[in-house]
RNA sequence: GUCGCAAUAGCUCAGCUGGAUAGAGCAACGGUCUUCUAAACCGUAGGUCGAGGGUUCGAAUCUCUCUUGCGACACCA
């Protein structure tokens, strides 16, 4: 129930000539301060109208409106202060989570559209990067969000597959390469290759030469280039599958750039048919005047098409085989001007989808304030950064909870699960410089926190023994217990912002919040003590272990049962 | 140069559509395990919310100017 309108519909009545009963819901506020009620009105606004102080105008409200369905309505200066009675709150918030259990917060508001969202996108013969794990999780979360929220999320693993690079790296295999050493370290050997080519071909400029007439022989349907392009890309995705198994990440397609090769063409004659393609220095461009931004360049003057023609024919690949509610793009930041031009573009090609294309930036990684390269050198690999993380798991462990079964399952949860939750607690645009220090930290606002809230939840639970939660009278006055109960309440409510805001953070934010608060009650109050409201307390933990496995499940973070 | 994003405690960050004394976590110092997992809890200390104007009863929040940092600005992705 909405007690938010429980508080407005008690205002409404007596101040029927001043305010309308929307505004009455709008003014309202949450105190940050328990101990100034669940939720306050402030007179300051009809002090003009009224033509009396906020402090009177609040204490002749209080006579006047029907207080009994509160615990009790305080005056406090300008403002009036509503507490809830407790049981009746509890009773309806902990009935709610017990009877929906892990679906309790589910909303239907997509109405089951469907929403393809573009990320990760490692290159092919690239290693995967702490820059890639932005996008990787952030899009991740964002689908389990779309879901809970009524969607259905295609997740597409944007390849970046084709290009002039592969000529580059045909030339430096041939050159240098050989293939036992492709398949014993596939990312290893072909970056090495790649940088190898980066430095000689400042002093061998024919080798840039060698390197287009091999993409253009990969282009053209060459058999030894076809062959190499496809050995290249199997092997780099073998490798960048078990960096996604470690993360708990799956797709539902991996369409990459050479997959829309052949659906160029029809872009580029639709957009000539549409007459939007104009020639400017030799090359195609769509202009963009209208929207105050820089013509889009579509086909370069040698009539190569560039990342964003292949864009293009992926959005209308997307409308014509998903009809899309969204079209997400979970793409760094220093691409926000490019996506505004490709929506224009689509929205001048009258595709429909094109007004709900969002790109959903995050903020850079840096080391050291530097940007992350492969060609300098300067990456931190993915692979390395789970490993330690869950090679610190296994050390709390050992230090904690020596006797846990399953050691190495538990560490891979948690250690991974820190990483992941690191990276989403803080807002998208925050840019992070690296490093592992901080990330490798399981204390604090951290994910580990978090799972070990759920963990000491199940494990009162366990000791509990068997009791039938579902019919336990869940009425809890404790005052204690009130923080916890309170962000229960709010799930529902934390699910549609997030997705409103594409912020996973805001589920991350919650989760804390939701621990913190458990932890305290924990901290200060003795659940399996035998009385009247021990099934209410243990309702309560339920509630919360189930609240808090889903957030993490949101997040794409594990969330085991004893760690 | 133009446009965009940012600036809050020593460090990393929260602060919802403007509201009651600006909050956490690390780090520092001091407490709490014979009792549900101390990866926890409690306390102390720490801030001209980058600077200056404006709107308002009221601004960290909205607006303008400036400063600083990062990024983007047609033949890369």
């Amino acid at each position: 129930m909405d007690y938010k309108q429980l508080v407005a519909d008690t205002l409404a009545p007596s101040l029927t000539d001043v305010l309308s009963a929307e505004d009455i819901y709008q003014k309202i506020e949450r105190p940050k301060d328990s101990s100034k009620g669940d939720y306050a009105f402030p007179a300051f606004t009809l002090a003009k109208t009224m033509k009396k102080a906020p402090q009177q105008i609040a204490t002749d409200l209080v006579a006047k409106i029907d207080t009994t369905k509160f615990d009790k309505v305080e005056v406090a200066g300008p403002y009036l202060n509503f507490f809830l009675d407790k049981s009746s709150f509890s009773a309806d918030v902990l009935g709610q989570v017990m009877t929906q259990g892990a679906d309790y917060g589910q909303n239907e508001d997509g109405n089951g559209g469907n929403v393809p969202i573009d990320m990760s996108s490692p290159n092919i013969a690239k290693p995967i990067s702490m820059g890639h794990l932005r996008s990787t999780v952030i899009g991740n979360s964002i689908a389990e969000i779309l879901k809970k929220n009524g969607y259905n999320p295609i997740k597409d693993n944007h390849l970046g597959d084709w290009g002039t690079q592969f000529g580059k790296l045909i030339v430096a295999y041939l050159k240098w390469g050989n293939e036992e050493d492709v398949k014993k370290d596939p990312i290893t050997n072909l970056v090495k290759y790649y940088v190898k080519f980066h430095k000689e071909d400042k002093e061998h400029p024919e080798l840039d030469d060698q390197a287009r007439e091999w993409f253009k022989k990969l282009e053209d349907g060459d058999e030894e280039a076809h062959h190499l392009w496809s050995w290249f890309r199997d092997e780099s995705l073998k490798a960048f599958n078990a960096i996604y198994d470690k993360l708990g990440v799956k797709f539902d397609t991996y369409n990459g750039e050479a997959f829309y090769n052949d659906k160029m063409q029809a872009v580029i004659d639709d957009l000539k048919a549409k007459g939007l393609l104009k020639e400017s220095q030799g090359a195609q461009v769509v202009d963009l005047e209208k929207y105050d931004l820089n013509p889009a360049l579509i086909l370069k003057s040698d009539g190569a098409s560039l990342y964003i023609t292949r864009d293009i024919a992926t959005a209308v690949y997307r409308e014509n085989t998903y009809h899309p509610a969204m079209n997400l793009y979970v793409v760094g930041s220093e691409q926000m001007y490019y996506f505004q031009q490709l929506k224009a573009v689509l929205t001048e090609m009258g595709l429909p989808s094109a007004k709900n294309l969002h790109h959903i930036p995050f903020g850079l990684i840096t080391v050291d304030g530097k940007k992350l390269s492969t060609r300098s050198g300067r990456i931190i690999l993915l692979d390395v950064v789970l490993d330690d993380s869950i090679d610190m798991a296994k050390k709390q462990i050992a230090a904690k909870n020596p006797d846990l079964p399953n050691k190495d399952e538990v560490a891979k949860q948690v250690g991974v699960g820190a990483i992941i939750f690191g990276d989403l607690k803080n807002e998208r645009m925050n840019s992070i410089d690296f490093n592992l220090e901080d990330q490798l930290k399981f204390e604090g606002e951290t994910g580990p926190y978090v799972q070990y809230a759920h963990a000491r939840a199940e494990s009162i639970l366990r000791k509990a023994g068997d009791v039938s939660l579902l019919d336990a009278d869940a009425k809890i006055a404790d005052p204690e217990a009130w923080d916890t109960l309170k962000v229960l309440a709010d799930f529902p409510d934390t699910i549609k912002v997030a997705l409103k805001e594409f912020e996973p953070s805001d589920i991350a934010k919650y989760a804390i919040r939701l621990a913190k608060a458990f932890n305290k009650y924990y901290a200060h109050s003795k659940i399996l003590t035998d009385d009247s409201e021990k099934a209410a307390r243990l309702t309560l933990v339920k509630s919360v272990s189930t609240v808090l496995k889903e957030s993490l499940r949101l997040l794409g973070v594990e969330a085991p049962d004893e760690m």
